[in-house]
DNA sequence: GTCTATATACAGATAGAC
DNA sequence: GTCTATCTGTATATAGAC
């Protein structure tokens, strides 16, 4: 059910990790899809009602993901192979993640949808925080699980980024040699 | 000489680095400077000829900026240190840099926008490959100076953008702490 | 160089028929 | 739910007077 609402999602989350929130626009994404942009407004009254849905579904797929991979029979380097890939997996499509587009685009979400991209990176966060102490015996670093998950996360989005504009995968690569040389 | 066309990329710039190159109009900025959209247009006839200018000149003043660092009495912590603080100037303003600002909007740049914006993210990477290569004996890792370049660049970059949304420092200051214990 | 005026295109959003 | 039609605002860009 909600075939369409999930179809336009889709459409939408493809568009927005290409070319950015703004950069979409209701009548481009009817286009698509095959309707007309009145019937978008249907699903999602305002923008910032889309915006909140891409970024809502964004985020609970992440966490679906990190919940899988929490719970592989792999080691430490093992899991953060995982993690790592899956910025890997988005880089190979010449995509940016979602959350990182729109956080470029803060000022001019609502209020709501800004605690949901914080939401987002928290969650990530916390995430890579408690694996890491989940295995404290494989670290190679003094470094503290807060400093190690901060930098993980925001150096592996700011590599999306950087790679994209380049049109290669070096700033990912290094990211992913160093912090599996901690382990 | 050419005062207003200074005045425009200064307050562009601002903007960029707040609010992104989409979200800058001619009017808007013409508004802020205090002249006619159309005026804007005798100094950059195209929005792309504005942006060319834009990266070329904050590319210009990071390279005088790292020059002077580099011409510094002072080891390799010490330039690494006002290495990042250029980052950390940048948070404190509540603005990211204006390239990874354009980095996200690059599917909407000219060709020749998008050259610029290699050029400066490339210029970076080098100056710290050189930086690193000068100080062998400071270094306390064994990760090759491009691999550190890349992974100091983006993270830092990314950093300024997942901390804006999160109100804080948290993570620039997690790379910072990560790279400073590295020399 | 700066202005007024305007051409043209596209944005988000809504009303109301079916 | 989806459509046609439209309102309103704003965008880039240009012509031509001063």
């Amino acid at each position: 059910m909600n075939e369409n609402r999930t179809t336009l999602v889709n459409t939408a989350q493809d568009a927005v990790q290409h070319g950015g929130f703004k950069g979409l626009s209701f009548r481009k994404l009817a286009d698509e899809v095959g309707i007309k942009s009145s019937s978008v407004h249907y699903y999602f009254p305002e923008k910032a009602d889309l915006a909140q849905a891409l970024i809502e579904r964004y985020t609970t797929s992440l966490c679906e993901h990190l919940s899988q991979i929490a719970t592989r029979d792999a080691n430490l380097r093992g899991k953060l192979e995982a993690f790592i890939a899956i910025f890997e997996e988005v880089a190979s499509q010449n995509k940016v993640c979602l959350c990182v587009m729109m956080a470029a685009e803060v000022e001019s979400l609502s209020d709501k949808n800004k605690l949901a991209l914080q939401a987002f990176f928290n969650d990530m966060e916390l995430w890579l925080v408690s694996l890491l102490e989940a295995y404290p015996s494989e670290l190679k670093t003094s470094l503290s699980s807060a400093c190690l998950a901060r930098t993980m996360m925001s150096g592996l989005e700011g590599a999306l980024l950087v790679d994209r504009v380049a049109g290669n995968t070096h700033c990912i690569s290094a990211q992913k040699y160093l912090f599996l040389s901690m382990v």
